[in-house]
DNA sequence: GCGACAG
DNA sequence: ATCTTGTCGC
């Protein structure tokens, strides 16, 4: 049974997803700047609380060139398939934080893979008016349908097809570690998508840079944060 | 009642 | 997401 709010969130979504377009916006050569987001939660009082950080790399160097982060308390639960009405307050006001202007950005969380195709990195984009992609460190099963284990070695993956369409892709990252679910967020094909993704794959970790960068981020800030009390 | 369930 | 120690493996 659906709660009211999920009635209205679905309607908010369903209208954008008529807008989706999974196809380039930009040329490979014009991607300078790469943002990652990520969120960290904790509880203060009765109020929840998270940090948002937003990381952003230089495409041709692999380098972070500027972190940014914000504290506010969130008001939305958590409910599957509803991620974005959470977190999108939160990465909104640290978006006006950056002094640099993002070419692309990914999320950790899904994109098109999703029940109405509008995962958080999707949704986001009609927010920020840029390409996204979806990165998940664990599978949202959709309709039913599982995921096919990709073969053991870097850069194989396995397409996740629902109803003769790509929703998205369980990519393996490094041998000998569970894979990744890369997802179009807008604006972009599943291939590139899934291009830049490996691109950005160093030995610390199964994510790509931007987002690993902005998960130990926002843990440091918390961390930091909760030894005040 | 039980299991599923991005973060 | 978060609560949490040691421990097995490359």
């Amino acid at each position: 049974m659906k709660s009211k709010i999920m009635e209205v969130f679905d309607g908010i979504q369903s209208d954008l997803s008529h807008k989706i377009r999974l196809k380039n916006s930009f040329a490979r050569e014009d991607i300078r700047l790469i943002a990652g987001v990520d969120l960290a939660y904790w509880e203060e009082g009765e109020a929840t609380v998270a940090c948002c950080c937003i990381c952003v790399l230089d495409f041709s160097t692999k380098k972070i060139i500027e972190i940014k982060s914000l504290i506010d308390e969130v008001n939305v639960a958590y409910m599957p398939g509803y991620l974005s009405f959470r977190e999108l307050p939160l990465i909104m006001q640290t978006f006006k934080k950056l002094s640099n202007d993002p070419d692309l950005v990914m999320f950790d969380g899904n994109g098109y893979l999703h029940p109405r195709n509008m995962g958080i990195a999707t949704h986001a984009s009609f927010h920020l008016n840029k390409s996204t992609i979806g990165i998940a460190k664990s599978y949202l099963k959709i309709n039913s349908v599982d995921f096919i284990m990709p073969s053991n070695n870097v850069g194989a993956f396995t397409d996740i097809v629902i109803n003769r369409i790509v929703y998205g892709r369980a990519l393996r990252t490094h041998k000998n570690v569970k894979p990744i679910f890369v997802s179009c967020g807008n604006w972009i094909d599943i291939d590139t998508a899934t291009e830049i993704t490996l691109e950005l794959i160093n030995n610390e970790s199964r994510l790509p840079i931007p987002v690993r960068q902005a998960d130990l981020e926002t843990k440091k800030i918390k961390r930091r944060k909760s030894l005040l009390f």
